[in-house]
Order: structure tokens, then sequence, then C-alpha cells
DNA sequence: AAGTCGTTTCCTGTTT
DNA sequence: GAAACAGGAAACGACT
């Protein structure tokens, strides 16, 4: 179970050298935070500077949420740093500390890998970069030796933070308090929006509707922790997750089916499946394809489309891409107009535009990747048009609202 | 209950 | 070589 602490768990690769830890997720979900509303977490970053760090320009620099840490150097452990994001580092230290950029010699840093950099004594930093390179040397021992992931970023990391109490929204009394006391008790993450309430599992929030569930909601959740994959973002044991928490859905909500509730034997039949069992119901119904894809077999493959709670009403990816543009905390830092009359606008800041569209939709795995194929299907729908190829607008990131939008011109 | 919509996921291939 | 683009195919929840 998760302790009052902040839990972090590092994940592994094979590696030549060992252990290194390359990517982390989080269980940061103590029950001081745990309150009838979402509250505020505090701003973790992907790295995360300990008290004692030397260079206090660096420990602000990267916890500052407006500042360029979101950049992807900040969400692995160097040994798994690549030549770019090396010289990402580079050139982020160089401004942090307001280094001449006249004196950087970046091409010393070139074609370096991670491994490599993490091997690197003060002598290979100078003989790099003769006069910058013992302040690199001092940097990134500080970093490799202070920092330890901690978590993606919150809402509040992009200063947009969703709380899920309506303004103006009795908090008190509480038709949960006595089961929200006794999930927080357990570490349980809530929310209770009117007469909704949700539990936080593993980053993904499921809706409650009964509070007579709850107790069961508890004990299930807890029984079945490990299979939830705590601390791990192992894709079988995530999509194991999803599976169990379709289960939940369909044992704990108290919707109009009221038929498709399963009884505590269906339950427990269910949770000790085998991996086999669950893994065969997972599989994709790819029938009459023209194409031959190459399936990776070893890789089970999650549930495609959306999960639970991805609501579609109101929740429109055009409608909220003007949002972000109309919002002066994403525009311009992470999407602009590039020309507003006719509705051409760019993402500056791919990664997190996509971010932020997974949490509206209660989505923590999407990719830009994915975001831009939405966008594809949006253009299809007349949501989205094509943009002028008069070379006015660059190539790449570049969109423009179609007919379909309506409201972009205000 | 079936059909449609708006994605999401995965994929291959192409362009920048 | 990496990132972005393009689009086929299948899947899926929400909605009608």
């Amino acid at each position: 179970m998760l302790n009052d602490e902040s839990r972090v768990s590092f994940h592994t690769i094979p590696d030549t050298e060992g252990l290194i830890p390359n990517t982390v997720d989080i269980n940061i979900q103590s029950a001081r935070e745990t309150t009838c509303c979402r509250s505020t977490m505090e701003s973790p970053t992907f790295l995360d500077i300990s008290n004692n760090m030397q260079h206090p320009a660096l420990h602000d620099v990267i916890r500052e949420p407006e500042s360029d840490s979101l950049i992807s150097w900040t969400q692995k452990h160097p040994e798994h740093w690549s030549q770019n994001e090396i010289l990402d580092w580079i050139y982020f230290v160089a401004s942090t500390l307001n280094v001449d950029p006249t004196t950087i010699r970046g091409e010393g840093f070139q074609n370096i890998t991670g491994p490599e950099l993490c091997r690197m004594t003060v002598e290979d930093f100078l003989k790099r970069d003769p006069v910058n390179g013992k302040c690199f040397y001092d940097m990134f021992r500080s970093l490799h030796r202070d920092a330890f992931f901690s978590g993606p970023p919150t809402d509040d990391y992009y200063n947009l933070v969703e709380v899920k109490q309506e303004p103006g929204t009795n908090m008190s009394p509480c038709p949960y308090s006595s089961a929200l006391n006794k999930l927080e008790d357990e570490n349980i993450l809530t929310s209770v929006k009117g007469s909704d309430m949700e539990v936080l599992i593993d980053s993904n929030w499921y809706d409650i509707d009964l509070p007579e569930d709850i107790e069961r909601v508890t004990q299930y959740i807890l029984a079945n922790e490990a299979d939830y994959g705590y601390g791990s973002s192992d894709s079988d044991s995530q999509s194991d997750h999803y599976e169990t928490m379709n289960i939940c859905n369909r044992t704990f909500r108290n919707d109009s089916v009221g038929s498709d509730t399963m009884s505590d034997d269906e339950i427990s039949h269910l949770s000790s499946s085998s991996n086999e069992e669950r893994q065969q119901k997972r599989l994709p119904r790819r029938t009459g394809t023209k194409k031959t894809p190459k399936l990776n077999n070893n890789k089970p493959k999650k549930n495609r489309g959306r999960k639970p709670g991805q609501l579609t009403k109101g929740n429109h990816l055009w409608e909220f891409i003007l949002e972000l543009l109309r919002d002066p905390k994403c525009n311009p830092q992470y999407l602009k107009w590039e020309e507003k009359d006719t509705g051409v606008f760019r993402i500056v800041r791919s990664e997190i535009v996509a971010d932020l569209w997974g949490k509206k939709k209660h989505n923590p795995d999407m990719t830009y990747e994915k975001l831009s194929r939405a966008m594809r299907f949006c253009r299809t729908a007349g949501h989205f048009a094509e943009v002028p190829k008069t070379g006015k607008f660059p190539k790449k990131l570049c969109f423009r609202f179609g007919a379909k939008a309506v409201g972009w011109k205000d």
C-alpha cells in the first residue's frame, strides 16, 4: 500500500551496465492530498532536485513550471539521453546560468551517448568545452547525484489546474464523507462533484455512483492491488488494470443497465482468472485487412478506443484546441495563431498539447502521434482544413480550422 | 439493439 | 536518423 510519503518507483530496462532507471512513474497520492474535491498537488517534475542542490539556479529553473524544463531529457535518466537530448541539456544549462552563448562549444558534445556522458570526468568536459566545461561538469554531477525521478506533470504544472468541484458548489456536507474517510485511510485519491464520485487508480479516474458501493470498491481495490500495477508502467499490467476496472465499473455503477451487475462470485472468478484467459479477451478483432500489418505477437495490445470516463460531449478536439488558443497561458507558449483571419494556427510544443489533451480526456497515454491522427480525422470531418500550401506557413505542426468549426474568429 | 460519431490505438509508408 | 505527416484499419464509449 502507498505510505504517507510520495512513493517513487523506478523501472529498469535491460542494460549491459546493470539496472539503470529509465522511465519512472509515480504514486504520489498521499492521504494529505485527498479531499472532497481533487485539490492541487505540489507540482512534481520529472526530475526533482533535492534541497542540497549546489546550484540553486538550476534548482529553481527545473522547478519553474513555465520554464523550458519540459523537454525530453527531463523524462529520462541521463544514461538514456540521446545525442540531441544531451545538447538540449547543455543549452538548457547554458541559458539557465546566463552563459555567453558565443563561448559554448556545443559541437564538442555532439556525438556523445548517455552512458558516455555519465562516465565523463571534469577533464573530458574541459576537453570538449574549455570555457564552460567545468561548469557543465558541476551541473551534470549535481544533477546525476541529487536528482531523483518523480512523476509526470500534474494539471497545475501547466498552470491549468482543473478543480473538479464546481466553484460555488457546496463541498460540505459530503454525501460520501464516511466512505471518503475510509478511502483516505487507504490512500486512495478521490474526487466528488455533485452526486458523482470518482476514485483515482493508477492515474485514471473511475466513477462510482452509489455511496454504499464504496465499501466494496475499497475492498476490491485492496484485494486486487497487485493487479493494478501500482508503481508499474508495464503495458500488460496496465491493460489488465483497464480490464479489471471495466469490471469494476460494470460491477459498481448504478447505470440504467441494472442487469449488468456481476455477482461477487463472478468478480472473484474474474480476478483470479489466468493471464492467458485475460489476454485472450483482449485479442484484437482484426479481420479482412487489405494490408497484412506486422504484428508484434510478443506484445499484447491494449484495448483500443476510448476508456471509461473519456467523454465525448463538449469535449471535441477542435473545441479543445480553440480553448487553448484562447488561453493566454497556452497561447503563444504551446500553440499560437499563424494567421487568425484564415484560422491557421501552429502547435509550438506538440508534446505538451498532446499531454493537455490527454488530461482533458483522462487518458495518460496520449501522444502527439495520436493527437495528430485525431486532428487528421477532424480534417476529414471538416472541423479542420488543409493549410494553404503557399509557403507562407511552416510545413509542420500547422493546422487550420475548417468549415464546421465555429467561434474561432471571435 | 443497432447504427453513427468521434475519437484512440496501431500500423506502414512517405516527407521534411 | 528523427520528427512529423498521411492515411488504412480496427476498436470502443457515447449518443441517437
